[in-house]
DNA sequence: CTGTTAGCGCGTTCAT
DNA sequence: ATGAACGCGCTAACAG
């Protein structure tokens, strides 16, 4: 008969191992094994002796604590979620990536929730979250301008601090909770001076779809500042590219055909900048930026790498992630605090001066 | 005094309301309460007059059952665990995108866990995925092609299973587990026959770390399809490009500055495949496709975008996340299935005939 | 159909 | 320093 291998793991009782299960094998009470795995109290109050005959038999059993059990008996857990419309969109993509980058640095799970955009499942997965004693949630989706959802949103977002949950939010959601704020309206102020500057006086817009309130925010800080500069902005000049890159350069064409076109387009987001560019250059055959300068907004991974490399408004992406994770380890405090996220103009290619008449 | 509205949220108890609490109010046992509201057998065995009772208190109170503690009586979990490299990397981002559409449709949740390509992260996860009881695991990041770190991982999956668990592996991971398989040898086995086919004889291969299972596979195809055709591959022709778009890019540099450069280049993912369209645009001053022609893989959905648009050999992303999500919905069988996922050549406009010498 | 009872696995008093 | 006992909130027999 064969020697059993020293260190190979014992015999594993069917399905999960329990604490008990250790104890027993290390010939302790449940409560000591407790203590040698988790030594609650800060003090290790094992003896060395025990202490490692616990350690010994969990590792040979291959002993992990049942977390719903740990999380039952200490109410509380270490997940926390965070809810995005999209993870597909480098956008959404970005930010979960810098959330989870500090996650694993504190020893949290995360739960993802896409909505794809649907209010009803943001409702849906913030209870499911609120049921999973997440101990917070991140809300990184755009919050919807829509005045009967932002109450039922609020009313969520109450009970899940009512059940001592914490909730962060990414942009307006119309909710008083700590929120992580890009600046929407900034940046697209930003986007539009940079054009003027150029020289470039016929604008056209391709937005989102208005039930966002990011689309929104953007959406007003590019007409203030276009009003500003004497250039009111008329219903013509904006078409909805819903965020996506196809609807985006069908959008385009639209917005190019009419008889005086723009020769400056500001793009709500890098997404649809990209499809834009794709129009402009298979479908319209106008050459940018001689002939039409484009600016995008976010400033996501492959705007660099786009043709020609685009012009962009800069969100530090990965930031926003780590910011609200960060909101989340302080804790909650008894007000809101607000964390203000800058952007910054990038320029490359896709913008010159204005071709002459 | 003013009265109270009628459907307004009766005054919550501090803390999470329990089922308990909801059994009072409904004026019935917590067991009826459970059974009207979780309906556990399939049918509704609960009268008509009780269960709306139980629901109007539930709602009223905003209750939400306690899924720790839901775990801990049924022993289950309706969450499952995808672990990949980065969520930022466009390739897993739409394989957790699919994954999370097939989660949403069944009612499960997404635990998403980042490695950041560290194996013991990897291994680290799994055990923690373990511990929260989620009922199956996608391990969606690339295999690690190292003999000592396959033997824990294989322990950890079997210590997965045993205790009721699901694995599911995207690639090779050696491990005895349901597999989605993408073609990653024919599918580079196609990049170079196509590049072959336009008359290209000098050929370069941007490469990633050797240590990833998914990088030998890549390497494997390509260097067999090389040798079939009479042109084995020396050293000199291989750099490795990182998996990242920076490293490729310098890697690209050194790469086309031998004496006999090569004038066609497979880059083993879209990602590195943009760096190294941005050296030889901008750093080396070649022109693509006339003087080189690049093949990418994946294509990630930037890929047509970029400049020029990428040859590439597609794998359905998304499809691979669907796939293992319905592997886990079947739950596990007696022996391992494996689902192959084929890979097609998309060509664009990154490569042409091979230039005249 | 409904209520009572007994765990699920763990942390945490409270004794010792 | 260690063990015994109880409770976390819920589901699953078991009665009635």
């Amino acid at each position: 008969m064969p020697t059993p291998t020293p260190d190979a793991p014992a015999a594993r009782p069917a399905g999960p191992v329990t604490l008990q299960q250790v104890a027993e094998r290390a010939g302790v009470s449940s409560a000591t094994a407790s203590r040698a795995l988790h030594g609650s109290s800060g003090t290790r109050i094992v003896g060395e002796e025990l202490r490692k005959r616990v350690l010994d038999a969990a590792r040979e059993l291959r002993y992990v604590s049942n977390a719903p059990a740990q999380a039952l008996a200490r109410s509380t857990t270490s997940v926390v979620g965070v809810v995005v419309h999209d993870v597909a969109d480098p956008y959404f993509a970005a930010i979960a990536a810098g959330a989870m980058g500090v996650a694993r640095e504190h020893g949290l799970l995360v739960m993802l929730a896409a909505t794809f955009r649907d209010p009803e499942l943001e409702l849906d997965y913030l209870a499911r979250l609120r049921a999973q004693r997440a101990r917070a949630v991140i809300l990184a989706g755009s919050g919807f301008a829509d005045r009967e959802f932002t109450r039922r949103l609020a009313a969520e977002a109450d009970a899940y601090r009512a059940d001592g949950g914490h909730v962060i939010a990414v942009g307006s959601h119309g909710i008083a909770a700590d929120t992580v704020r890009p600046a929407n309206r900034a940046g697209a102020a930003l986007a539009v001076r940079h054009l003027y500057d150029l020289g470039h006086r016929r604008f056209g817009i391709v937005s989102g779809p208005r039930s966002l309130t990011t689309v929104r925010d953007r959406l007003d800080g590019a007409r203030r500042q276009l009003r500003a500069l004497g250039l009111p902005l008329t219903p013509g000049q904006v078409v909805d590219g819903g965020f996506t890159r196809e609807q985006a350069r069908t959008a385009a064409r639209t917005l190019l055909t009419g008889p005086s076109a723009p020769t400056a387009l500001v793009v709500l987001n890098d997404v649809m900048a990209a499809g834009v560019l794709a129009a402009l250059r298979e479908d319209l055959g106008l050459r940018v930026p001689d002939q039409v300068s484009v600016v995008g907004f976010d400033d996501v991974p492959f705007a660099a790498d786009l043709n020609p490399p685009l012009t962009t408004i800069r969100l530090p992406l990965a930031d926003i992630g780590t910011q609200a994770m960060h909101m989340i380890l302080t804790g909650p405090t008894v007000t809101p605090r607000t964390v203000d996220v800058d952007a910054e103009l990038v320029p490359r290619s896709s913008t010159a001066p204005a071709p002459q008449p």
